[in-house]
DNA sequence: ATGAAAGCGCTAACAT
DNA sequence: ATGTTAGCGCTTTCAT
């Protein structure tokens, strides 16, 4: 800390009042009186003042801060999620902190602790998993943590998302649209429960429309880069490639792309493929990328909208908040060419 | 926060020593023998003991935390930084704060309050510009702050950077050796140092090549992917357009490459393009960016470990800290066709 | 409307 | 090697 060497006793010796009184008129309660209020306010502002925040989360017994945990910072898919947090915080006074697991299964432990330490006073958890210690669940549903995005089924904590399911089914109802019958998926790491849901919402929406999933066609990936391309590959080489790929995120959908390229066929006009997220560069792509959008930015401000009644003393909304997804209709799906010429693709 | 109940009293009484022991004990001064010493780690740990930052942080006068501020958290390029100081700063017990200016000309006082106020000890700056009030030179070359990757002139605090006109004139190089003599520059905004350096580069490069730079050939953007789309567009418009173009950054490389589809043009075959900072999706992009690579993470590693030094007293290096480049030569550059069949684009 | 005094939980002199 | 004491800077009773 660079000593902030001005402190409210300084203020009060120059104005000839107590540090109390200081105190008062500098955080607002209206329990100081107008001549005294502006004139210890000019002074504060004079002198540079700011206050410590460590003497005063001490006293107050608050940091005025929340932690917002995710996989992996190195993800940009999360920024948009932070800006909505940091807006929705400011407003609110308090300041974000970013975590990240690492995708390690002990990883939030860190970050639960920091709850208890004082470093902050609530948690936005965007990692799926709970800590493996002090999973009392009952204790757990107390602390002021809220999940988004993913699913902690039966932690009781509340949950911010969108519906993973209804909007995997949209993007194949997009394909099937297009006269696609032979369709794939490549998921995300099926069983957890975003990726799960994702690849129901895939089963019941090609069950529904009367086609088949074989087997073959469904491969699970880890939301990489690399498992798209290899993933795709491996379903080019099937005896029957299907028409359409729908990948669980983005990332995949790219990888697929490249691979399918690398395979000297042409997105869209040899194979349609569909991604999930709607990253920053999936416009920018080439082809500009099908895919589904979530509402990130607001996703980031209900969740810490959440936290803040939590925080607030407020009663939590028991049921999940789910916002609403769009597919975005690029250049990376169209109509597939009639069965014969694939097959010797 | 949540009140992490069980303090150091509450342990010393149970083992029947003072606090002060137990706060030895904890952080491993060497003070406290053998036989107490496991005593109070056992107690401690089975009371599931977490110390109050606030208090530990109020008495020792350090948050034991540092500010990483950067133009745009938005930005997925800074999170390879971030992941650089982070490493770093948790070998060191620290912990790091991100902060944004989103580019606003006076968005960093807010950050260097959080210095005075104790938030953070120490600061990494890669705005590269200073807070509007407090600008006494002498005074701020006192304050723990680092520079990385932009540039402060003259405000003799330590840096930690890459040769920017170096980079630029390798990039420029290589296209020149593919046999290109009509190159394009998109610059930064200059006259910002790391754009001006960067246009610097390809104007000593151009030189020193005996290759003509008119003044229609180098346009400046902002870093952004429109500004890219928008500027090729206008020198593909000129009477004679550019063969080659080299961005200052990769966003507004892949913002050419789209301009440059939609005008009809093919990508490396009818105009090359060289970016600069190696994004993550430059790779997986169509065709492959060739572009300048940062070491990023060290980059992050290398200004953490300035800072350390200054934090514990140590003097920082008096000259820039200059990490090496490399040029990720990929898909989009190639030699170029014949003159007369590009007139005609 | 303002002041006096206590204390948040911890660590660092200064004893012993 | 351990205990005693004081105090970091602030907010908040409780008085007045």
């Amino acid at each position: 800390m660079i000593t902030g060497r001005v402190k409210i006793i300084d203020i009060a010796r120059r104005v000839g009042v107590s540090p109390a009184t200081v105190s008062r008129a500098l955080s607002d309660t209206g329990l100081v009186a107008e001549p005294t209020l502006s004139r210890i306010r000019d002074e504060a502002r004079a002198m540079n003042y700011r206050p410590n925040v460590s003497a005063r989360n001490l006293r107050t017994r608050r940091s005025k801060a929340v932690l917002m945990v995710v996989r992996d910072v190195g993800n940009p898919f999360y920024l948009d999620v932070l800006k909505g947090v940091e807006a929705c915080a400011r407003e609110a006074g308090y300041s974000v902190l970013m975590g990240n697991t690492e995708n390690q299964p002990g990883g939030e432990d860190r970050y639960f602790d920091m709850l208890r330490d004082g470093h902050a006073d609530g948690m936005i958890l965007i990692t799926g998993s709970l800590p493996e210690d002090e999973m009392h669940r009952d204790l757990l549903a107390q602390l002021p943590v809220v999940v988004a995005l993913e699913m902690v089924e039966q932690s009781g904590l509340p949950h911010v998302q969108i519906d993973n399911k209804a909007a995997a089914a949209d993007a194949v109802a997009h394909l099937v649209g297009l006269g696609h019958r032979r369709i794939a998926h490549i998921s995300g790491p099926v069983p957890e429960p975003m990726a799960s849901l994702r690849e129901r919402g895939f089963r019941e929406a090609m069950t529904g429309a009367g086609l088949p999933v074989p087997s073959s066609y469904v491969l699970r990936g880890d939301y990489s880069l690399a498992a798209g391309k290899g993933l795709c590959c491996q379903l080019l080489a099937l005896p029957e490639p299907p028409t359409a790929i729908f990948a669980a995120n983005d990332e995949m959908a790219f990888g697929a792309i490249a691979a399918a390229r690398r395979a000297g066929l042409e997105v869209p006009r040899d194979l349609s493929v569909v991604g999930f997220d709607d990253l920053y560069l999936s416009e920018a792509f080439q082809p500009p990328l099908t895919t589904v959008s979530q509402p990130r930015t607001e996703l980031g401000r209900a969740a810490m909208g959440v936290l803040l009644d939590i925080l607030s003393g407020r009663a939590p909304p028991s049921e999940p908040f789910v916002l609403p997804t769009t597919l975005q209709v690029r250049g990376s799906t169209a109509a597939p060419l009639a069965q014969v010429q694939l097959r010797s693709a």
